[in-house]
DNA sequence: TATATAAGTTAGTCTTACCTAACAATATAT
DNA sequence: ATATATTGTTAGGTAAGACTAACTTATATA
């Protein structure tokens, strides 16, 4: 289990979402997403590729690995429940939500994720 | 609104729980209370009371501004709620309950911390 | 094909928030 | 009262993760 930071889950979840809507990824797509600067992802790329959870070549595209994949599934999963029961149990606005969700994501434990699913098919 | 970051949040929110049980605060209780070595907290309470949220002088108590007491409190309460929704509603175990809690409580918006308060009130 | 624009990289800087090692002050115990 | 232990401070270091400025590569257009 790599254990990663929360600026890398940010960076793995935003590729895997990006890639879902167009297909290929490229550094730019990434820094809009995140709303950071280029620089920032060229370099956070790099060292993901390190850790095998990119796949980066100069110029090119960026992919994930089925390990990056993996990781960044489990992070949008959190995601998904977190924005799930904050707008349809508790009735939060959207963009707080999601705002919400964003942060939250990061600090879910497996048992409080679990649970959190299960109690939103329950009560939904 | 100070806009805190979560380290100093985490700060505050010590500080108020350690006044609440032993009426005086140390350096090292923070320290101990945080698990982070003395110098760290040496340097952050100085900063803290730059901004005026603490009061300290060298070899002294650490307290609270009126200030400081209304953030702490704050911390405090997200972390209640979050903590009482893990462990009554969905049952999650203390330990991750209050772990989860530490983590989230930074990334609580007043509008999601109000409707979850709600939420606890109404199903509990 | 030459050139302008967009995208990406590199180098260097900044801030936050920790740390260790060494030293200083305070409190405790003999 | 002095030695010792505890607590706190200072100085200096490190790592993460962002940034800007300057430069390079790639792409698009005239």
């Amino acid at each position: 289990m790599a254990n990663l930071t929360k600026s890398e889950e940010d960076y793995l979840e935003s590729i895997y979402v990006i890639q879902q809507e167009k297909k290929v990824v490229r550094i730019k797509d990434i820094a809009k997403h995140l709303n950071i600067k280029l620089p920032s992802v060229t370099e956070a790329v790099k060292k993901l590729s390190q850790k095998s959870l990119t796949i980066y070549e100069r110029y090119g595209y960026v992919q994930l690995t089925s390990k990056g994949k993996k990781h960044a599934q489990e992070v949008f999963k959190k995601h998904q429940a977190v924005f799930t029961f904050l707008t349809k149990i508790l009735r939060v606005k959207k963009e707080t939500a999601l705002k919400d969700a964003c942060l939250i994501e990061h600090n879910l434990s497996a048992e409080t994720l679990e649970k959190l699913i299960k109690f939103i098919e329950k009560n939904n």
